[in-house]
DNA sequence: CCGGACGCCTGTCGGC
DNA sequence: TGCCGACAGGCGTCCG
């Protein structure tokens, strides 16, 4: 489900109502997530008052006056504000009343997604060190992605989903963002030239600042943490459009597989 | 080191 | 109507 533009939406979301808000009561599926629980779970997360939300790739980074929660939607998951009488949903797997009487709640059906706790800074945590830069951040730049790219074989699509290029980039963004750049997704990193480059970081920019202006996209079941959809699929150029005419040049948008994943692309407007 | 395949889960949808 | 396979927004691991 959630790559950055979701993220983000949801931390907008959260943010000005869970900060200054403390813990009063946890409650725990303890079905396995992609990891499993932190030890101590519930000593750890009771009475701490949450200080800051932030947002690293497609992780939220949730501070608390002491210690902080690391938090992955995977594909499914979703993390909403409920007010008291508010039903719980399905496939819940921790639930967090807050001292206003809120809950916070993460469900995720698939539970490819996961949650930790730790005592270190962030910078420090093992999932979050060899992320590359954010996107949206002036140390995203066609000098980088060229330098990352140059020396590489694999599809530049692949190299967009690699988190070590580019944080928080899946297969809707990243279908987008080529779409937009006139690049097929099957160029090899090293065939694309630094100009290629530029394009495709203004690209990948336009796209997600406009993702995340229209709350994300929601394909199935995408909600923000007030439980709205996002309705940046409307705007999708080419991602599940196959068969469609091109928007740019009316060629036939056409679907490939790449890793296992849906590519979509125009063969006749995109460079190969 | 690199690139590709696989597995982790559940839900939904289309074809037969 | 029901069953079965394909597929879905991610990502770490394993193997060649």
């Amino acid at each position: 489900m959630p790559e950055l533009p979701e993220v983000e939406t949801v931390r907008r979301g959260l943010e000005p109502l869970l900060c200054g808000r403390t813990i009063a009561a946890v409650a725990c599926s303890g079905k396995r997530l992609r990891i499993p629980w932190p030890e101590d779970l519930h000593r750890r997360l009771t009475g701490r008052r949450f200080t800051a939300i932030q947002r690293r790739a497609k992780y939220l980074l949730l501070d608390f006056d002491e210690g902080r929660m690391l938090c992955h939607l995977g594909m499914s998951g979703c993390l909403r504000l409920l007010r008291a009488n508010d039903p719980l949903p399905a496939h819940q797997h921790l639930l967090l009343t807050l001292d206003d009487g809120n809950r916070l709640s993460y469900a995720d059906p698939r539970r490819f997604g996961m949650i930790d706790l730790t005592d270190r800074p962030w910078e420090e945590h093992c999932l979050l060190r060899h992320i590359g830069p954010e996107p949206l951040e002036a140390s995203f730049h066609d000098g980088h992605l060229h330098e990352a790219v140059r020396h590489r074989n694999s599809p530049i699509k692949t190299l967009l989903l690699d988190s070590s290029v580019v944080a928080g980039i899946g297969n809707i963004y990243a279908n987008e963002a080529l779409f937009t750049a006139s690049i097929a997704p099957t160029r090899r990193g090293s065939d694309l030239t630094r100009e290629a480059c530029r394009r495709l970081v203004d690209a990948i920019r336009s796209v997600l600042t406009r993702a995340i202006a229209a709350g994300g996209s929601t394909i199935r079941d995408f909600t923000g943490s007030d439980g709205r959809p996002g309705y940046f699929a409307h705007q999708f150029l080419c991602y599940e459009k196959e068969g469609a005419p091109c928007p740019r040049c009316g060629g036939t948008i056409t679907r490939i597989k790449q890793q296992g994943r849906a590519s979509f692309f125009c063969p006749d407007c995109q460079e190969a």
